[in-house]
DNA sequence: TCTGGGGTCCTAGGACCC
DNA sequence: TCTGGGGTCCTAGGACCC
């Protein structure tokens, strides 16, 4: 039997190098992406890396470095960012014959057929001069027998200069090597908890782990990193898929601008994040059962009261029907709202979710479905999606001040003609 | 003053059934 | 009055990922 190979594509800081590809002027300056309102940190250039700007790390700590170095600061632009790693992406499907869309900057490739050492270092090369010829994105790429040695792989890739981002970690002595000086922590599926109580267990090193006996791995954590050890000797655990699987639940949350403390805004808030996740529930074509909402205060304020309830209620019958959802939701709402409670941030969840028509609905249950519900929903969707205009639910509220905060945003370079770039 | 959002999987424990 | 053991399903919480 031919083994497996894998190879993992990664975008090098792939947030800060879209932004940087319309700005030519910003080729060697330091550039950091912020999360949603502006909050943290997400992404950085090889610039700001080098300052210690650390991943995560809230904007309003770095302030002063920042103006020190002079950075430059990007609210995040998923459109801009979506639609290049769709270039990405098609480009990697096009090159190999099986591909996974891991995330957004990420894939997952079978190079089974690429026969020996030699013809996978060239592959690799090539694909990654292709990804920057066509689309002026950098990546690393990584090859190994399995998914979590092809991640340690691209991980050497990007540090280490001297490959030229591309790595092949085929050969058992070279894998040894590398692991044995690659901290416990840096492997897939370990985090900080999981590399905590191993290194108290006396392992360190990646190479520790793969050394480990799986039997004893299980017994004292479990099925999980006891998966990792045996990938870590180049046994293959973990399949490549293809066919990313149905959602199971979709969530819509978010921080808001400024605190919310008043019920009226905190339900035009509900039903915009119960429409947005409608909208995806429909664009999955499913139907949910199950909703809940949650709402928080300010965990990192010790003086503030904090309130933080979660609710959940079954819907009659599943469904798909942005009435019946924000009806839902409106209902759990007034079950859980405190007044004098100052509320930072608020959330929807949809699950339980059914194909339509498989539903059987007991005998007791007849409330009847909406019949224009269908089409009005439909129609809704087309007319959002049209780039024309939106409509939306008068609950949902026009005078939103807490809206999320995007005080850095780029334009849609690639997704809106009035933001197309000029070259002068 | 300012701290993201959206997911998955596993496990332990309780309820319930035979 | 004595009072087992095994299976399944559900949920909450924890851990991880990007």
């Amino acid at each position: 039997m031919a083994t497996t190979t894998f190879a993992l594509v990664d975008c090098n800081n792939f947030y800060a190098s879209c932004e940087k590809l319309f700005r030519p002027d910003l080729k060697k300056r330091p550039v950091v992406v912020l999360s949603n309102n502006d909050g943290c940190v997400v992404a950085r250039s090889r610039e700001a890396k080098a300052l210690g700007i650390e991943m995560g790390v809230p904007l309003f700590q770095i302030q002063p470095l920042i103006r020190r170095h002079g950075v430059v600061v990007f609210s995040s632009n998923y459109a801009l960012y979506a639609d290049l790693s769709a270039r990405v992406m098609s480009i990697l499907e096009a090159e190999a014959p099986q591909v996974e869309v891991y995330s957004i900057d990420e894939a997952f490739l079978d190079l089974s057929g690429v026969a020996n050492a030699v013809a996978l270092e060239r592959f690799g090369r090539r694909l990654r001069a292709r990804v920057q010829r066509c689309t002026g994105i950098t990546v690393c790429v990584g090859m190994a027998p399995s998914k979590t040695l092809a991640k340690l792989a691209n991980h050497a890739a990007k540090r280490y200069p001297a490959t030229g981002g591309v790595v092949d970690l085929t050969d058992p002595q070279r894998q040894r090597r590398l692991m044995a000086l690659r901290p416990v922590a840096e492997v897939w599926g370990i985090g900080r908890r999981l590399a905590q109580r191993l290194r108290a267990d006396g392992i360190d090193t990646a190479l520790d782990l793969a050394r480990a006996d799986p039997k004893w791995i299980r017994r004292h954590y479990s099925v999980v990193v006891e998966r990792t050890v045996r990938e870590l000797n180049g046994e293959s655990c973990l399949a490549l898929e293809e066919l990313a699987p149905g959602k199971k639940q979709i969530i819509c949350s978010r921080s808001f601008g400024q605190r919310i403390t008043t019920f009226q805004e905190m339900r035009a808030a509900i039903c915009q994040y119960t429409s947005r996740a409608a909208e995806k529930l429909r664009g999955e074509q499913r139907l949910a059962k199950m909703l809940t909402l949650f709402m928080r205060t300010n965990r990192f304020n010790r003086n503030e009261p904090q309130y933080l309830p979660s609710s959940s209620a079954e819907l009659p019958l599943p469904t798909d029907d942005t009435r019946e959802l924000v009806a839902t939701a409106i209902r759990l709402l007034n079950a859980s709202w405190r007044d004098g409670y100052r509320y930072m941030k608020a959330g929807i969840m949809l699950s339980d979710f059914y194909p339509p028509g498989v539903y059987q609905p007991d005998l007791f249950e007849h409330t009847p479905p909406r019949r224009d519900a269908r089409a009005l929903m439909s129609l809704l969707d087309t007319i959002n999606r049209s780039g024309k205009g939106s409509i939306f639910l008068a609950s949902q509220g026009t005078q939103n001040h807490w809206a999320m905060k995007r005080e850095h945003l780029s334009p849609a370079y690639t997704t809106r003609w009035s933001d197309l770039p000029r070259v002068k």
